[in-house]
DNA sequence: ATACTAATTAAACAGCCGGCCGATTAATTG
DNA sequence: CAATTAATCGGCCGGCTGTTTAATTAGTAT
């Protein structure tokens, strides 16, 4: 009985090229290049209703966002390669031919379902870092480590943004011409925020601290947040990874005295 | 022209059955039941020459570590549904039917690409600890962060010992099916004995917080040693992720920082 | 009605997947 | 030498992959 799990990847076709086939040369999901500016997507978004013309209007099907929830869960849990696009057709309830009508490709497929989340979380923390900033003072590093925090953490009360969080724990691990640009795009402005305003509250370290504390804070927020860890396998019963006072309260002590420490 | 990444899964074969079929079942690689009892594991591993008998002698080759070598930097980049053994094969200059013959299956393996170097990391974890404790008194949170991060970072001064690391980094992102088991069977004692040791060495915490240390500790090594995060991009020129000096003044001063925070 | 466009479908295409099989070669013993 | 066992190979199988195409339906404006 033949069963198992497959994957393909072409030896002369490098990804990077696949990936640009991705947002151009979608005949079937042609750019409306006459469209408002505002609406940069490449097809059928919800957004408000076109001027009117002769023809079906656009954008009155809410099929398109039920592809997007159900390609979150299967992304997340099976990574890109592990995703079929039969599968989340399927879970869809929709044709196969309607995700490449919609999206172009998987890989277009694949983008739109982390950034659309991922801007979101971009966005309400430099919302964050800015109210901090407004209120006077240069703001402490416990507030600026909640501001980064606090967004990752508020997705998490929604079952799909939890699942969102695994996706993105996934995306970190995934090959460079997947997750690099994907990342940039979505968090290379508000991390760079964030560095700059923890090295004017940490004036005893160097930029090079700066930037291992960083990252030592994204990958600890990262496992914690993405419920792929062990800890109600070690600890049953002990620890409730989904109560969010409790997660708050642990990451932002750990992470808070870890930027604080003396310089190495 | 079509091209892309593909992965296939039954939908009424459960990961878990697939799993199973791995280690049992093995026609063309039969346990050898009278075997010696050391070498517990399934096909031709280079153990001492067989004691005398007909036939070609067992374990003169040495193309089964190839074969080890080639998946764990396939199954490092590009993940276990996106690894093809195909590609293994060629990679190792083998062909296919020699890594059933082997492994018995993909997942067969995986799981020794996995473990032979995670289980190398937890006994060294667990002899530093040992020495630790052999040397009087109970040993300072710094000293046990140490003896817990070291033997990764050691591991990281070959490069195929940073590709394992790449892979571990993959294998917490992995569905439960994959990827619970084979940690467990690596980890699971070890990280029991730290997260005791930590106890005692922290006895203003809780159980629960010592579990949450634990895990964002693991979250943080992980990422900073995988080589997927975003530090050199970020601040190019500035930072070296491969001087192990940096990386490791980095991490154990931020995370016994975290580890020594007041109670939450 | 009719013209026009968006949305949706079914079917097909070309290609890679893991597993398996029979046959062959290599190395050893008696 | 023959017997025996390990190691290796080439090739096939059913099945799943992402993508494309041609055709159809749905909804709106004239």
């Amino acid at each position: 009985m033949p069963k198992d799990d497959i994957r393909v990847r072409d030896k002369d076709d490098s990804s990077a090229e696949a990936m640009k086939s991705a947002s151009s040369q979608s005949k079937a999901a042609p750019e409306p290049e006459a469209a408002p500016p505002e609406s940069a997507g490449k097809r059928g978004r919800p957004t408000q209703r076109r001027r009117a013309g002769p023809g079906r209007p656009e954008g009155v099907s809410n099929v398109r966002d039920e592809i997007l929830d159900a390609a979150e869960i299967e992304f997340a849990n099976l990574g890109y390669a592990g995703t079929s696009l039969r599968n989340v057709a399927e879970a869809a309830q929709v044709t196969q031919a309607l995700i490449n009508y919609y999206f172009g490709s998987k890989y277009g497929l694949f983008e739109e379902v982390f950034l659309r989340r991922g801007r979101q979380i971009a966005d309400d923390r430099m919302q964050r870092l800015e109210e901090l900033r407004r209120s006077g003072k240069p703001p402490a590093v416990a507030d600026i480590v909640r501001a980064f925090l606090m967004p990752a953490l508020s997705m998490r009360s929604t079952a799909a943004g939890r699942t969102f969080m695994r996706l993105q724990a996934r995306l970190h691990t995934e090959p460079p011409e997947i997750s690099y640009k994907l990342r940039n795009e979505a968090y290379e402005t508000s991390t760079r925020l964030f560095t700059e305003t923890l090295r004017d509250a940490l004036p005893h370290l160097s930029e090079k601290d700066v930037y291992w504390r960083m990252t030592l804070m994204i990958g600890a927020y990262l496992y914690a947040f993405s419920d792929t860890h062990r800890l109600e396998e070690m600890a049953p019963g002990i620890v409730n990874p989904d109560d969010p006072e409790e997660i708050l309260k642990a990451i932002t002590s750990f992470v808070t005295a870890g930027m604080l420490a003396p310089a190495p």
